[in-house]
DNA sequence: CCAAAAGTGTTGACCGTACACCCATGA
DNA sequence: TCATGGGTGTACGGTCAACACTTTTGG
């Protein structure tokens, strides 16, 4: 079109997405086998090329998508990977983005590509490329989001106990947490609506289940309220 | 290459910087006359495309240099625009940073471009395509970084009062501090080497200099030490 | 009846914030 | 001598961290 732009050159784009999950608390990850080469049959993170006419963040919506089959999934992009050698095939800038997945949604939904698997973050395999890079910086970043802002809820099931909150919170910050302190906390800033339910799966007594109170959290925001746990 | 490659498409790829001085109190942004249609004679960040052989990081330190004449400038990656539309002449996505500059030693440096020109955040001109959404962003990444690390002393003279630095700190949280409690919480952390002379330029009376010690800096940071203002 | 997890309050230490006066000096 | 900015200490309130025992119930 306009001759300047032409003298430059394009470059291929790719979206890698860092997934996470909570189960058996512990932090999980999503990966796949890669299937084509450099690299084919490795664990890889999940990703795709960027398509003309799609923007970045609609590129990363629909990875997400064809390999979770959950949509409206919590997603935040995270920084973007240019080094010249990167990817030994082909000169490629990646753009990572990280996720947040309820893993019992996941198993419940069928209709997604299934070479993908959870992997324990404590455990999981050499990833190729620069990935294990892209997984340290996610992790940090979401230490970072877990404390200012209230994602934990996007990683448990919609009903949950404090004890399993709390949990979650350990697994993110990798230390143990004081009980009375943790529940004090979370429920003095009345986000959490208590039900009548107990979660009767862990222990005999059961603990009371409760529900992310999302509407509450808006109107607290706008009168300038700050999440921070 | 591989064919796997080639199915998809390429991008061009700019690079944006938010390049940040301080002087007169104010926090300043450097800006220049784009050259080149669409939207030639507006005001826009200082920018240019990734070129081939060269990592993103690089082509950021590439177009700094080239704009400001200073390298070794602090800089980080700050989030990356891939709307569609969002440069009306091509599909471009746009990796921006943001950089510290100290004002003075731009003053003094002469071998660069030379239509850059340094303007108040709080009266800029609207800048074209998403560039101010980029401003946005960086500020608010200013915001948190000057809080969580020692990176204001980037946009001083080496030498510098506490009087300046708090100056600084209110530009960048948009806020007054308490001068007693900003110098005891300041001074306390051991990071400001006292000098023996003072600045005369602002008050009769003269204020102490300082110089903040990087090298202690690091070592506390390897003890666990985690700055916070 | 006992093992295992749920649930509950208090205290001391520390940190953030608010606040007012004297000092040095150039004009 | 006076206007201007530099420099100093204390006290209060709120938040964080540490800490131990009782309750419930399935097996």
């Amino acid at each position: 079109m306009t001759p300047y732009y032409e003298e430059n050159t394009k470059h291929y784009i790719a979206v890698d997405c860092i997934i996470f999950g909570f189960d058996e608390g512990e932090l999980k990850i999503l990966l796949h086998k890669r299937n084509f080469e450099p690299e084919k049959g490795k664990w890889s993170l999940i990703g795709g090329f960027l398509q003309d006419n799609e923007s970045i963040d609609f590129a990363a919506r629909r990875i997400l998508q064809q390999y979770s089959g959950l949509s409206n999934l919590f997603m935040e992009q995270l920084y973007t990977f240019g080094e010249v050698e990167r990817d030994p095939g082909e000169r490629v800038i990646s753009v990572t983005f990280y996720a947040l997945i309820r893993i019992e949604e996941y198993n419940n939904q069928l209709k997604r590509e299934t070479s993908a698997q959870w992997w324990p973050i404590s455990r999981k395999p050499t990833l190729i490329f620069d990935h294990d890079k892209m997984v340290v910086k996610a992790l940090e970043r979401l230490k970072i989001r877990a404390k200012n802002q209230p994602i934990g809820f996007e990683l448990l099931p919609r009903k949950f106990s404090v004890p399993r909150l709390q949990s979650l919170y350990e697994a993110i910050y990798q230390r143990n947490l004081d009980k009375r302190n943790f529940r004090k906390k979370i429920l003095s800033m009345n986000l959490l609506q208590k039900l009548e339910e107990k979660d009767k799966g862990v222990s005999k007594k059961g603990a009371f289940l409760y529900q992310f109170d999302k509407r509450k959290y808006s109107k607290l925001v706008e009168k300038g309220f700050h999440f921070e746990l």
